[in-house]
DNA sequence: TGTGGATCTTGTT
DNA sequence: AACAAGATCCACA
């Protein structure tokens, strides 16, 4: 379950926006995520994941989520462990970007694992099909690594292509998911 | 294999 | 309002 939100309608959202975020081990690495608790209507969507970027990620939470409030909480964080990476049950996702973004990342969660795109296919999903190299920075801003499933976007001539965390990762992950059953 | 142009959105100035 | 920078793609050498 997805709740969209375009950028002027997050910045109109009106009371305080609260966020947990924290670190566990995934098998990629150290993993960061973040959930909204506040407002209630958003309480419990997972509204980022990275990986081995702790470090810059309070800085770039408060880049992207302005106005809200961080709360450090590595326990809650942990639980998402399990769900996301060995039972694939998607917890519901909180996506906020601009039109062409939420498209995007909306045209992704429709990939199934073990399927791969490349760029220019997504463009024409969206109805964009010259906009692939738009496609490509709105693929490269996915917010929710893994759950949005952006690794599985790998370019025409099937090399790899770029991956925000480090190509070797995007390689560990498609790996893993082919090793699935 | 490498280089340059086409193409479109975004963030910055 | 203008511009530079992309997780691309294609043609052509």
């Amino acid at each position: 379950m997805i709740t969209n939100m375009l950028i002027h309608e997050y910045n109109n959202i009106i009371g305080s926006i609260e966020i947990i975020y924290g670190n566990f081990i995934s098998p990629f690495g150290i993993c960061s995520i973040a959930v909204i608790d506040k407002p209630i209507e958003l309480h419990g969507k997972v509204c980022f994941i990275s990986f081995r970027d702790q470090k810059n990620t309070l800085s770039h939470l408060c880049k992207h989520f302005k106005r809200a409030v961080f709360l450090e909480n590595n326990s809650i964080a942990k639980n998402y462990e399990h769900k996301i990476f060995y039972l694939s049950e998607s917890p519901p996702l909180f996506l906020k970007g601009t039109e062409l973004q939420i498209k995007t990342w909306n045209a992704l969660l429709n990939i199934k694992a073990k399927e791969s795109l490349c760029y220019e296919d997504i463009a024409k999903l969206i109805n964009r099909p010259k906009a692939f190299r738009a496609v490509a920075n709105a693929i490269g801003r996915n917010p929710i690594s893994y759950l949005v499933p952006c690794h599985r976007i790998i370019r025409k001539d099937k090399t790899l292509g770029g991956y925000r965390w480090g190509i070797k990762t995007k390689q560990d992950i498609l790996n893993y998911e082919a090793s699935i059953p």
